[in-house]
DNA sequence: ACCTTCTGCTTTGTCGACAATCTGGCGGCT
DNA sequence: AGCCGCCAGATTGTCGACAAAGCAGAAGGT
């Protein structure tokens, strides 16, 4: 099988059938985005005339959310864009730091060897990607990478806690703060250590790798947010 | 503050405000418990009419329950009760075993002297159970314990994952295999130990401790189903 | 002047009806 | 005979209307 590289994530189908999955995708991307501000309330009525869909494909929307975390909800009251803490930040990365290692650990059991070449290629291309724009390897391709190794863990439980959960929450917090594309060649290199051991099949050494790489970010986002 | 022991995990208050929310609570139940089989079809109006509820609600219960991962849905087809694998079953240990060691050593630092102390309390009236019942020792106060370290670990993300979404799964597992109770004598010393090393803010140790425990009891259930 | 209570309005929660889609079986065609 | 397409039935998806709960402001009492 040919390696197919692509910078972007859109290979990750989450195919949307119903009304309320296009409407659930489209909120999301707007609240990641940042299109609708952080802590604002999500009222329904005024949602479903601006998207044109009656109200309840929004609830249903907006129950996804919450499940998501990206919404809190109260009854009888409403729901409001979940407000950003840094100490929730840093939460959110002590969990992902134990799954993603593990992740890492059970990629390097788990993918296939083709899977692992094709994890090369794209590492090739951000590499090329890196050296002629200097400042390329902002969210795609850092986030191809993680995805990468997540679904090549092979774990469902573990792949769905983190794309359906923690991803777009990450994702949010990142816009929020601005903090898209730091650490450039550093991560770079982080990434090649990890998919070398995951190419050796050295399990120990691919979780203390992704441990170390998501540890070193939670410490870069804690002392910008100090400074603000 | 004068430890309070209780048997029942009913003091994790679920409060159902809505008729959603009840629906939801009773549905979650009727599966966990396996009075509706896996892998059976949940038929929105026939629900509708057996909860005395409109099909909404039903349809948001359902979703709920997706989100939960105790049910799963196809679009314009319907939601079934998930089928129980062994092989799924252990990916959810594996990432128990990561999640709540985590919890461990993050309870270690975290919980407050007289939470440490209801924790020993409950711990203490486990044993009485055990002495006088011989064969105590079932579902809840596991499950008590295990509760009570996943939320002194102070952490929101974890906690989430692992009561919302993680804790039903297994006991519907459980449930569905009817594994309840066995390893009486073995997993209350591991409890012990536990507990001791977070009374003595042992993270490292603490961690190590409740990754081998459900270790354990993973391979304990993957002997068992080999076994059938 | 301040607090309480009532009232009216806005928003969410629940419901039943209608529209769109899938399943399964029958009939026809190759 | 086997395969393909079509039709009927049932189920899910979507909608707008009604009911119930919360919130803000005005009125009245202390």
């Amino acid at each position: 099988m040919q390696a197919i590289i692509l910078v972007s994530t859109a290979y990750i189908t989450e195919q949307a059938v119903t009304v309320a999955d296009k409407t659930f995708f489209q909120l999301r991307k707007d609240i990641v985005e940042g299109d609708i501000l952080p802590a604002s309330k999500l009222s329904e009525t005024e949602l479903s005339t601006k998207y044109a869909v009656s109200r309840s494909v929004i609830r249903e929307a907006i129950n996804r959310l919450e499940s998501c975390h990206l919404v809190e909800r109260k009854a009888n009251v409403g729901a409001r864009v979940v407000a950003l803490t840094p100490e929730g930040l840093v939460e959110l990365y002590q969990v992902r730091e134990s799954l993603e290692g593990m992740a890492a650990r059970l990629a390097a059991k788990n993918m296939t060897d083709s899977e692992i070449a094709d994890l090369n290629s794209l590492l090739n291309s951000h590499f090329e990607g890196v050296k002629a724009e200097g400042s390329y390897y902002q969210e795609a391709g850092d986030l191809d990478f993680h995805y990468r190794i997540i679904l090549g863990s092979k774990n469902r439980p573990l792949i769905s806690i983190l794309i359906d959960g923690i991803y777009h929450l990450v994702r949010m917090y990142r816009v929020q703060l601005g903090m898209a594309g730091p650490r450039v060649s550093t991560a770079f290199d982080e990434h090649k250590h990890i998919v070398q051991a995951i190419s050796n099949r050295d399990e120990e050494l691919a979780e203390i790798l992704m441990r170390r790489h998501i540890s070193y970010s939670k410490n870069n986002i804690q002392t910008k947010l100090i400074k603000n």
